[in-house]
DNA sequence: AATGCATGCAACCGCGCTCGC
DNA sequence: GGCGAGCGCGGTTGCATGCAT
């Protein structure tokens, strides 16, 4: 026989994490590192499956996550990179290394379906949406209008690159597309919320960081008692909140799901997984997380996030990506579609 | 104010690939 | 080489929330 079985089906727990489980997963991966998934809930004595705490951790709990608003930038390069990778949105993910595959996704089938729907039709992209790339027999369209309207789509999706790279730009913020740089996801969840939406993401692990602070000030034991503590505090927090007055961001209002879902408390934020994670901040680098972990687990941890080579310092492997892409462009002008297309062959080499 | 509908997100499910025995 | 478990990915679903009536 191989390996020993997999975890139980028999009780195991589905639907919703708790905030108390979110503990001690973190908790579990600070001291082991992501990976070997299979002796997580039998090492934390979760009633969850290893599939469920890895799709928690890589979705939600891991640092360096952006939550919150897409930026024109992020939607553009998702919108381009759909078109040039399909429905891969690990691959899409690998290129925006602080959103989640499913984030992107998510994305794209609740608001970017619809836009392009409005802005292309029915037809177009809409077809690539279902089938991928490359299956576009059934579309209206000839191929040569197809490839020129990829390498409309590329052109654009550089333009969009070279902008969102530029450093002039003072509307990007650099960490938004710069993994080197810090995080910063509480920052950009409180700048975004600034914008129309609500930011359920954001909120979600904000107070998650903060629930974390809480178990880390306190003992385990008096954080994981019930959840009526959490709820308690949830609520004196908010009433300190001033209903919400300074909050740092609207999506810290009561009525924001993830709160409602995780009785999450609103302790101070967020140094919650400085402690957890030993980082100065938890708006600090990629860098210093890798410099927390071992070289071993910071590569596990990246492999973990499709990154193209997980030997090469992470963060510069995906910016060497982009500007190469960016940079060959100056050179190789747009009609050179197939180059791209080898460019990304031979860069990701992800199917 | 109450109800129904639409929307968005978190999580689950199933499949295919990889790896260990 | 075959078998079975682990892992990763994409598709789908369930549910909470927001909005319109």
């Amino acid at each position: 026989m191989g390996r020993p079985p997999c975890c139980d089906k028999v009780g195991v727990k589905k639907g919703p994490w708790t905030p108390e489980e979110d503990i001690i997963l973190v908790s579990y991966i600070q001291e082991h590192g992501p990976g070997n998934w299979r002796a997580v809930p039998s090492n934390t004595g979760l009633l969850r499956c290893s599939k469920s705490c890895r799709l928690r951790w890589t979705n939600y709990l891991r640092p360096g996550i952006k939550r919150g608003n897409f930026t024109d930038h992020e939607e553009k390069m998702i919108i381009h990179l759909q078109a040039l990778l399909g429905n891969r949105w690990a691959a899409i993910a690998s290129y925006l290394p602080q959103r989640t595959d499913n984030d992107i996704k998510n994305y794209w089938n609740t608001h970017l379906k619809k836009k392009l729907k409005l802005q292309t039709g029915t037809e177009g992209h809409e077809s690539r949406d279902d089938d991928g790339l490359c299956s576009s027999a059934s579309q209206s369209i000839s191929r040569g209008q197809w490839e020129r309207r990829l390498q409309t789509d590329i052109h654009l999706a550089k333009q969009a690159l070279c902008e969102a790279l530029s450093p002039e730009k003072p509307s990007i913020l650099p960490d938004q597309l710069n993994p080197t740089s810090n995080i910063g996801f509480m920052n950009f969840a409180k700048s975004e919320s600034q914008s129309s939406s609500t930011t359920t993401y954001a909120s979600s692990t904000e107070n998650i960081a903060k629930l974390l602070k809480g178990w880390v000030r306190n003992s385990p034991k008096s954080a994981s008692s019930n959840s009526a503590v959490t709820q308690q505090s949830f609520n004196n927090n908010n009433f300190t909140d001033g209903g919400g007055t300074e909050s740092t961001s609207s999506d810290e209002t009561p009525s924001t799901k993830a709160d409602n879902k995780n009785n999450i408390n609103c302790m101070e934020l967020p140094e919650a997984f400085e402690s957890l994670f030993g980082l100065e901040s938890f708006d600090s680098s990629n860098s210093e997380l890798s410099q927390s972990m071992s070289p071993d687990e910071s590569c596990s941890f990246f492999q973990d996030h499709h990154l193209p080579d997980c030997k090469q310092e992470p963060s510069t492997a995906q910016m060497s990506l982009l500007e190469k892409w960016l940079f060959e462009d100056q050179q190789v002008k747009d009609y050179n579609l197939i180059s791209d297309l080898k460019l990304d062959e031979n860069t990701h080499n992800i199917f």
